[in-house]
DNA sequence: TGTAGCATGTAAGCCGTTACATGATTGA
DNA sequence: TCAATCATGTAACGGCTTACATGCTACA
């Protein structure tokens, strides 16, 4: 990275930038987990708190945002603001870096890819859960697009909102099918499965 | 992770149980390499290599594989065989621990988030090249299930490169939908969204 | 009164990467 | 002969998590 921030930092910074939700100004870390708890999360990871600190101290070393110690409050807090400087930096991260292709981590799919090891009624198990988990994060992030409306501002956050809610939809009918099939190919030939009867001893 | 290992070192495991590519017994640390680079990859990641050998100590030191140095060819090398309790270690892993729901880390939806701050040239460009890159990665895995035909031991992995392809497909259709949708609003209103280099207002 | 949420941090440690180091074999 | 590939490792370090530590505020 350029500047030799990391891509977590600059979407934090860009957190930061699209402010715009107390009347304070800035955000504290604490809120800035939240943001990135309810958006984040879904296209790139959500850091843990201590990680946030950790960052906010990085960007504040090289100026990038600037803490304000709030004590107008019911009880002081440290809010942080983008500085000239930091918006530049994300300019010029936004501009002149290549964006890498995602990597995607897919525990579902890596023990599907192992099915052969795995006892049917755990394998449907298994893409049953899934499919829980699917209808869990594409109503959160429902949600999350509900929320942005339909305004010149938050046409962006809504644009990748609905690329979410459509990567979810491919995945859920993706999932259906295989389960479908792997459903149909079991009861076809239960006689000859090539599944060792798991032994569940522990190992060592 | 019950036994103390990593996704990572399980996804390493399971390749070695699919060992059958050579006519020797067990797989190097290189061949392993080769074999995440060509699937694993697509559903987890491709450890480096440095990280390979480490996992494969790991796994040495906790009796999961076996090393058998083999003078037989050119040139020694040592390779890597599973244990019985390294295959006791796996099904563990596959029946008793639950899968975690994936994490996707998206740096062209994390940009496309901050849309508004980035020049309508450059906008087209990542989306462009991100469509590269996907035809690119399609192709790969394309490889990946022809190679693996369509008999019943591969079905498995057939099925997961399926399912890659049909998210590449997906994917990519969403990609288009949303280049399109930003040529076309960019069209309108090239009045008010300056020409040349974006001067965004600075917040504050 | 006590629990949940607000708020901020430090320390230990794992996972994984890049850089470094080494050397043999194959084929243009 | 020279580069690419095969082959195996160690060292330094970055990024991130969990666990730990602290304390205030709102509310049931």
């Amino acid at each position: 990275m350029g500047s030799g921030l990391s891509t977590t930092s600059h979407a934090l910074l860009g957190l930061l930038v699209f402010d715009r939700q107390t009347s304070e100004e800035g955000m504290t870390g604490y809120e800035l987990k939240q943001r990135a708890d309810y958006t984040l999360r879904f296209y790139w990871v959500s850091p843990a708190m201590s990680q946030i600190y950790t960052e906010l101290g990085r960007l504040s070393g090289q100026g990038l945002v600037e803490p304000i110690d709030d004590e107008s409050g019911k009880r002081p807090t440290r809010r942080y603001r983008v500085t000239v400087a930091g918006r530049a930096a994300l300019d010029t991260w936004l501009h002149s870096t290549e964006a890498e292709f995602p990597v995607l981590k897919h525990p579902v799919a890596l023990r599907l890819l192992m099915g052969q090891l795995i006892d049917p009624r755990a394998l449907a198990d298994l893409l049953l859960n899934y499919q829980t988990g699917l209808r869990e994060h594409r109503a959160d992030l429902q949600a999350v697009r509900d929320m942005l409306g339909s305004n010149r501002e938050t046409a962006f956050p809504a644009m990748v909102a609905e690329w979410g809610l459509d990567y979810y939809d491919a995945e859920t009918r993706i999932v259906r099918r295989i389960a479908d099939e792997i459903a149909r190919s079991w009861i076809q030939h239960t006689d000859d499965v090539p599944h060792r009867r798991p032994r569940v001893d522990t190992p060592t």
